[in-house]
DNA sequence: TATTTATATTGAACTACTAAAAACAACTGC
DNA sequence: GCAGTTGTTTTTAGTAGTTCAATATAAATA
């Protein structure tokens, strides 16, 4: 069996398998499928991921998603993002910088957003309390234009 | 039966049965009992809550706690905080301010911050995608220097 | 290609939390 | 103070997300 599948051609190859070994990690088809999905599905959740690989790995069980994810993190090669209200883990290959996110508190929809003022003053709080500081994940939590506007028409329509 | 306890006399009282009734909620021992615990020991998760006032409130059920705790944060009693890592959410009875929080990735340890510089800069991401910002939950991770001076020691028996 | 060993699968368990019905107790008004 | 009303708690069960342990599988290595 060759690796060229229909899917292949429509972006840009990233050698996951060569990522994967380069952290001393095997370059199985589960772990492949988990990248390349993450990557163009960024903040997915294992479920989802999941259903999403299902029909090209009709064998791939939840349990090794939810396994690969957390080796991935491990290795640094996703990163694990936690946000209030969401009870599931979300995931991202976005790992290059620390950006934070936004998240609209009425239909979930995440955005990834840049550093605040680009060199990341997020990282120097008032009151260390003696820490030293390796990250701040920061969530930002608003109502995006889609359900504002469906918001002030529910309101127009029942006064 | 009258309100004094031993324990009355260690703190100033804060009067949370007054706080309940006045958001329409009835003054019962087992909420009583979460404010006082969550007021003394901010940041704890449900099931700390509710081993802690089993001893002096032996009925009380988990399940009270995590409705209490919902019920309280729903009329903002109280603050719910999830921070990444911890699977159990957080609550505490300080809600006067849009305050952060510091975690030690080693031991747990949990601090407040406060806003970053004051008037809140955390609420003016570079791009909002269109959303309106309602809040921002940043929390900060390091390392604390009980766990640094722990890990450089070991470091140095075992190079 | 055969061997080794990491990884995936399977099935079960665990934790945080929620739901529904019944028992209880805080407020209301007498 | 006492009974009635109704909000809360208890009890019992159930769910979602995740982890664990044993076995099966397949990727790397020789
Ligand atoms: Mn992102
Ligand atoms: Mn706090
Ligand atoms: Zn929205
Ligand atoms: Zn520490």
């Amino acid at each position: 069996m060759t690796h060229s599948t229909a899917h292949d051609s429509h972006h840009h190859a990233h050698d996951w398998a060569q990522l994967l070994r380069g952290r001393g990690l095997r370059a199985t088809a589960q772990r492949m499928a988990v990248l390349e999905f993450l990557h163009d599905h960024p903040h997915s959740d294992a479920e989802t991921v999941f259903q999403a690989i299902r029909p090209a790995l009709p064998t791939v069980s939840l349990q090794a998603v939810h396994l690969i994810v957390q080796d991935l993190s491990g290795k640094g090669l996703i990163r694990r993002i936690s946000l209030p209200d969401s009870a599931s883990a979300r995931y991202e290959t976005r790992i290059e910088d620390n950006h934070h996110h936004i998240q609209c508190i009425h239909c979930g929809r995440i955005e990834d957003v840049d550093c605040v003022v680009g060199h990341a003053p997020c990282l120097e709080p008032d009151d260390t309390h003696g820490m030293r500081i390796i990250e701040a994940s920061i969530v930002f939590r608003g109502i995006c234009q889609d359900c504002d506007a469906l918001i002030n028409q529910q309101a127009k329509e029942k006064p």
